[in-house]
DNA sequence: ACATGATTTGCACGCGCGTGCAAACAGTTT
DNA sequence: AAACTGTTTGCACGCGCGTGCAAATCATGT
């Protein structure tokens, strides 16, 4: 049983005087595009694993600018796509060589103290794929210049000095908006999610922009305070029950699948509906419960491996701070509209 | 636009002489438990503060043998379990002051470099929560001695050095069997995940033995590569289609929820049976899909958060390094069963 | 063999803070 | 006022590596 303070430190140093090198040498050998001979980088690292030597990162992250850290701040883990996108993210930093500091946003007056906390960890970026924090908090922290790049991931963002990477919500609510219109349903009801002041969903306003253009009504919407499919469910029961059958939507257009997915187990379940036949649903992510054979949901996928790794992309470039990049995703027709 | 050349680093130096105290004390202002006085640190906090100061970890994790840094190795993202399990870790971390280094393992060879590049940023512990580890990646992690910690979170490992922090799956399974048997279910199908050597589930041995001790004959059992419900619908459609009423299990037990939902969309949809009245199912975790009206899942509750707050008892005594500690659940009896 | 240019190697200094101890200080007692 | 005790503050040194440049080494041509 290992005591805690047999915990060996074996440096660069050891590995040098093993080689027969210098120390530095040493660190060259196990930096990519470092100018050394591949003699003597096979030599250092053959000395290097006998003894088992690895580079010290934070140690390096102190002594240069950059860590390779990046913090991921998050909340908002009722919405199953959160799996899906922390999936995809840390494969993608993971494989390049990034490490991710997985910050749980605990509350909103949280959300301040995670930035501070991240930057006090050196890292070189933070990522936003939350959904709590606000335009004062972001305004503070990018105030406080205590950020190299600030990016939203999964969200529209019009801060400047912000970096952010999402999906087309216009492109992709027209497309939706357009099958609606096609499949013939005429009595629309949205429903949104949480509003957030600083990073938004244009998904909303479109779809009521379009439908009012083409039919001069702004659709009927409800409203979900978090993405939590047990909550949209009890919202959409809130919203449909004692209506008569004419006044039923015929279509439930949703932000995302979370709240697609009760909203279809309320009109089963509570209703004693049918999907697509009495009410027909529309969701938006396409998380993987989506293609089960239960819900067999229309939905619209988000190109996130895509989105990762620009993400990385953006991360390895020295000069952006600013940007908004949209990407466009693709609808996935099934049964349920 | 801030340049990255503009970021400032205001150290603990610059607070000292605008505090008129020594570095030192600056540093101690920051510390609990520190020996200060209260007018000082008092006076330190406020130049801190508007200097824009915090303590820099990365600095402070180097100079010191602690890094209040944990590293969380995850991989099977298909089971909608280890959101939850993520977000309850990083609750009580993060309140408790523990960063986390999320790292995804991304597939089983990039266990062993997981393990590595958690050591090279220094951290404080690591934590396995995936399935992918084998006891001969964990042997030789224990064996450089680069660990101060290795916990196994939700799984049992045998393996000495090693600190498990798990549910009690033999007292769990019994409670489920007799459940099962007190029901009247006379022919059950028990559906397992995939083997891991190093950690293990005991479920599926438990529940063959209590079954073969009562009744005299082993269960009939299937497994699955992996806790995704879509593989488990494949799977218990091999399984079952083509059976005859009487030759058709009365009950699925499944060895957690991911694998339980599949099973039901399965007897729902492919086989156009009823659940629970033609074929029952059993599922473990009470992931929160278990509760939707659709499921009404019968399962099994882990008391994740109360071992989340034990995992940081254990990473805040300092010499633990071995321990296999069992938390009691709760049955949640829904209708699926 | 010598000169030339390209590649490879070595090094002084600093990144920001913790450790452990010694010096300074405050509060109390006689 | 001196002596004593407990608290508060200061400091030398080191944690392991990166930066940028200078020195050394190598490959090549004449």
């Amino acid at each position: 049983m290992p005591k805690p303070d047999s915990f060996d430190n074996v440096t660069a140093d050891d590995v040098a005087v093993a080689a027969g090198v210098s120390r530095w040498t040493v660190n060259r050998a196990f930096k990519k595009d470092a100018s050394i001979s591949p003699k003597t980088r096979a030599r250092v690292i053959t000395a290097a694993q006998s003894l088992g030597y690895v580079p010290d990162l934070s140690a390096a992250a102190l002594a240069s600018t950059r860590s390779n850290l990046v913090a991921l701040l998050v909340d908002d883990f009722a919405n199953p796509h959160k799996l899906v996108m922390l999936e995809r993210l840390t494969r993608a930093l993971r494989s390049r060589g990034w490490d991710t500091l997985l910050v749980n946003t605990l509350d909103r007056e949280d959300t301040a103290p995670a930035l501070m906390n991240a930057s006090q960890r050196r890292v070189d970026a933070t990522i936003l794929i939350g959904i709590q924090f606000d335009d004062e908090v972001l305004a503070t922290a990018l105030g406080a210049r205590r950020f190299k790049k600030l990016i939203i991931f999964a969200r529209t963002s019009q801060n400047p000095n912000t970096i952010s990477i999402a999906v087309d919500d216009e492109a992709a609510t027209r497309e939706i908006a357009h099958y609606v219109i096609q499949k013939g349903y005429r009595s629309p009801l949205y429903m949104a999610g949480p509003e957030t002041v600083s990073a938004h969903l244009l998904r909303k306003e479109t779809f009521a922009t379009i439908w009012q253009d083409r039919f001069g009504v702004v659709p009927d919407s409800v409203s979900v305070a978090r993405y939590d499919a047990m909550l949209a469910e009890k919202v959409a029961l809130e919203a449909l029950q004692g209506r008569d059958a004419a006044s039923l939507p015929d279509v439930i257009v949703c932000e995302n699948d979370a709240l697609a997915l009760g909203v279809v187990d309320t009109i089963r379940h509570r209703l004693g509906l049918r999907v697509p036949e009495d009410i027909a649903v529309i969701g938006f992510d396409d998380v993987p419960q989506a293609a089960s054979p239960n819900y067999r949901l229309t939905t619209y996928r988000q190109p996130l491996t895509q989105m990762s790794n620009y993400l990385v992309d953006v991360l390895e470039s020295l000069d952006t701070t600013s940007l908004d990049r949209k990407f466009l995703g693709a609808m996935v027709v099934r049964d349920s509209a």
